[in-house]
DNA sequence: GTCATTCTCTGACCTTAGTCAGAGAACGCC
DNA sequence: GGCGTTCTCTGACTAAGGTCAGAGAATGAC
């Protein structure tokens, strides 16, 4: 990355914290100390919570938590209604609860009116545009990629979303018994890897690699959660494979694809990999592709 | 602004705040308490400063900066050279106290060199483009107006800006007496208004508005700061003044320019303005222009 | 029934980031 | 030299936002 880029974000960071941040504290702090306010929008949503989650989610300490929740419960906020276990503690907004939060939200929505309200609608258009570009871009940079067992919870929940897919997008559906590949094992080390990518710990996306003995690698079950798309995941998957591939010894990494995934089609194009005739009979496969792997040192991406 | 608008503005808030707010907290936290760092910083460029003017550029108590400036004396990053009127601390930084700047900036860096990372090279330029519109959009939106007379400092400082660069940019220079409206005082009621723009306080731009009985109304005096051009001020400036114009009772406002400023052309244009044939005999003006103002309510920007 | 484990809650303590009201030193003006 | 003004510094106080170490209740396994 260059230095203007670092010098960019730089200013954005300060200008935005600053802006944001003071009116932020004007609109919001005058309301609830943002400790209870955050807790109270964690609560939200009308139901009961066990209080280990949402603390776990906000990442706060129990003591602290307990604190809050007794202010919030002081002032009326906020019921424990009892549980099966009664070690474990939940709670409820009351209707009150309800109207503060609801105030708080009228808060958040004044202060991202008084962003906008100084600008003409062009420059409104210009700003929420760039502003979700930054957001998505910020939320893809904290995507973290990982190497799992095929049979983790996480791996499995994948699978089971990319087959659900294809079985809705194929003509004809999907088995994965019938597909080539009906066992994950052969993703797992030493015969190969799969690749999980998490947002907040959640799994948004994997990729696996079959590593088999003198024979080219080959990518399999690439899968991006469908409201994750678009921050360039796939991408990533696909050139962290490669990489993998490459350190592995691999010089050819190939694979199939399905014509009704012309996303994921185009992307293999984009990223450097040409058509051939088929390599084997996958009997879902209308397009295999492969990629010369290079042994230069990573390149700066 | 829709509520998409405010929607999006909101989600931003949330993203960037956390994101942002928690690695800085990582990268910069751990260093040195923020108050201290801000002060490091600002007193910062290895010269001699009063603490006045770095209490007040940072809007803090007087008390609380002492202190805050006792602990940096503690840690030896911060000397006082004794000042002509010893009622006024100045303070320098020892070189301890730039090499405790220059990690606090490598820090900076760090933390946005940490956002820029995971992404690839496509993305980052993405990214910052968004992050420069965010920037100054925002920075857009905290420009106030104000209507001021003209013999107030700050008008008299942006009239005097303007002079300089027409001089600078017209064939054979400026000379505010030559042109029309030597006398500013025809920008006073009730005979016009003067309008001055600020960010931060200092100003960056004006505009002045003759309103001549019985007589179309005429707009003179554009200016912007070059450093604040492109955040629409011009523009805003214009709309104002039509809008003041129009609450006068003014069914016509008319400016003249010259051929030299070509940005300012085009944004009379752009805002409704026809030229028409030269009404006045302003001996620097090759455009004339003409704009007739509707009665409408003032539409949502 | 016992016992280790799991949770929550409380008290004690801490830092940061301020605010506010003088006290007192230094200065400028006459 | 006197006097009002200008500045800084100190002490006293606040609130938020935590952290840490148990105490004690509840539960599950055996």
């Amino acid at each position: 990355m260059t230095a203007e880029q670092v010098e960019q974000v730089r200013r954005f960071n300060r200008t935005v914290a600053e802006r944001v941040g003071v009116l932020h504290d004007h609109y919001l702090g005058a309301a609830r100390p943002y400790g209870q306010a955050r807790l109270l929008w964690q609560i939200g949503d009308g139901g009961t919570h066990d209080v280990r989650s949402v603390r776990d989610r906000l990442g706060l300490d129990s003591g602290y938590v307990s604190r809050l929740l007794r202010a919030l419960e002081r002032d009326g906020l906020v019921v424990e209604p009892h549980p099966r276990d009664r070690r474990v503690r939940t709670v409820r907004l009351t209707s009150a609860g309800r109207t503060e939060r609801a105030r708080l939200d009228e808060r958040s929505d004044a202060l991202a009116a008084s962003l906008l309200d100084p600008l003409d609608a062009r420059q409104r258009d210009r700003l929420t545009a760039a502003m979700a570009t930054v957001e998505r871009l910020l939320t893809a940079a904290v995507v973290s990629l990982e190497v799992l067992d095929p049979d983790h919870p996480d791996a499995v929940h994948c699978l089971r979303a990319y087959a659900t897919e294809l079985a809705r997008l194929f003509d004809g559906g999907f088995d994965p018994a019938r597909s080539l590949l009906p066992d994950p094992g052969e993703l797992r080390a030493p015969r190969g890897l799969f690749l999980v990518a998490r947002l907040h710990g959640e799994p948004v996306g994997c990729a696996g690699l079959k590593l088999p003995a003198g024979a080219p690698a080959e990518i399999k079950r690439v899968w991006v959660r469908p409201d994750t798309r678009g921050l360039g995941l796939a991408r990533r998957l696909l050139a962290e494979l490669e990489e993998r591939a490459a350190r592995h010894g691999s010089e050819l990494v190939r694979l199939d694809t399905n014509k009704a995934l012309e996303a994921a089609t185009r992307l293999y194009r984009d990223s450097g990999y040409t058509e051939v005739p088929a390599f084997n009979d996958e009997p879902y496969a209308h397009h295999w592709f492969e990629k010369r792997l290079t042994r230069r040192p990573r390149q700066d991406r």
